[in-house]
DNA sequence: TTATTTTGTGTACTATGAACACAAATGTAG
DNA sequence: CTACATTTGTGTTCATAGTACACAAAATAA
């Protein structure tokens, strides 16, 4: 190969956590060296030279956030020349989904360098990791109505009402409750468990839970998973 | 930055294109160089310094084909450690359309080195690029259902049983002609223009145009493009 | 015990998708 | 030049899916 480059290679996670009632947040880290020293950036680093893409996404992960991910896909890759100041850096970005029971920054980790934000309420990140997170922002809405990704954000058991408000809290839209669920039913993958939650009053919730294997064998029969707002 | 990397970066590109009576081909190069020499791969290769990703592609596009591309958009980014046998190189691909107006391979290349290839009938090819192929095929039959991207690969003005057989052959399902037609025009981004074509026996065709303008804003009142098939 | 909150459910109406056949305009073969 | 083959162009009926809409049930809180 004559050709000499210079070029690095990074990877860097937009991972999206929710909680319930409305509560969508972002993954992000401090940095503690130049540049954009002290500034919030998504979590991310160079891949090691015999280390597959995803493979340093997840470690990355592990070293700076101690977050376990549920869900995680590549997203798209940034490479314009000036998007590092120093060398010139492409970035292979990973979109990555975690659920409520994972959402903890593991104790090995210092706290201060890694914290869940509301993803309307974010600062403004290091390089050009706003764009970053917009777009896998506008993944994960798209995405919402064409694959049950929904779910990677729940709890394994949740009550029908989480889903609801996932649904219209990412979308930002209202929904009818009675078609939704009847739509969402309708597909044959989600199941009522004989379980029952209750928070705070009312009345007491059955939960949910997502069946893969119907779902994949649905898949194989030609189905699609598709979602349709007013 | 501490971190010694050895990375390459190159891009590749899978073109198709696309000409009437369910003729969809891909565009090949024969590496003149080893590894793989004289064995066809897709158009690509090492990013230049300075250099953005697409405009990349763009150019080995032209250096190596000299076909003009009508649709470029990014496809996935491979870089498993042992794609390439000598050096690693991960691969940021593309994934092109062009008309068939812009079909031919320029006199300018070497035309032993450059040619078209129907799609189910590809060779053997270098490094990982038949798993790029067919990713980038699993995209463009996706696409074609919720983008209006079959449009990119006919005339700007074509008669409408060529989108019909566009949509037949890459999805390889038969369609209802006229629910097709209806659903199409429904729409109101596909325009009649005021011109005939002959093509052998039968009658003649109107020949219809995409209306770019009338789609983008529908895309602003919140339309969806959206095809399903029986 | 009354009010408040949240879950859970059915029906009528509207819009979209699916199934289906034949006439019009040309070229081609005898 | 006539009959046949080929391709384009078009409407209606029926079935399915989407939309709009309100109130009872089960719990807590006051």
């Amino acid at each position: 190969m004559a050709l000499q480059q210079e070029i690095k290679v990074a990877v860097d996670a937009v991972v999206f956590g929710y909680e319930s009632k409305g509560n969508l947040s972002v993954l992000l880290i401090k940095r503690g060296v130049e540049p954009y020293k002290n500034i919030w950036a998504l979590p991310g680093g160079l891949v090691l030279e015999n280390e597959a893409l995803e493979t340093a996404v997840k470690r990355e992960l592990k070293e700076e956030t101690g977050v376990t991910i549920d869900y995680l896909e590549q997203l798209y890759t940034f490479g314009k020349p000036k998007r590092d100041p120093r060398n010139r850096v492409i970035s292979v970005s990973y979109f990555g989904l975690v659920r409520p029971n994972h959402f903890k920054i593991k104790a090995d980790t210092d706290a201060d360098e890694a914290q869940w934000f509301p993803v309307n309420d974010l600062p403004k990140l290091a390089f050009d990791h706003n764009i970053i997170f917009q777009t896998a922002e506008k993944r994960l809405k798209s995405k919402l109505l064409y694959q049950p990704i929904g779910f990677d954000l729940l709890s394994k058991e949740f009550p029908f009402s989480d889903l609801e408000h996932l649904y219209t809290t990412i979308l930002g839209q209202d929904i009818d409750r009675r078609n939704f669920r009847k739509k969402i039913m309708s597909f044959g993958f989600v199941e009522a468990t004989d379980k029952i939650q209750q928070v705070g009053s009312g009345r007491p919730a059955k939960l949910f839970k997502f069946n893969k294997q119907k779902y994949d064998a649905l898949l194989d029969d030609g189905f699609y998973f598709d979602i349709k707002f007013v």
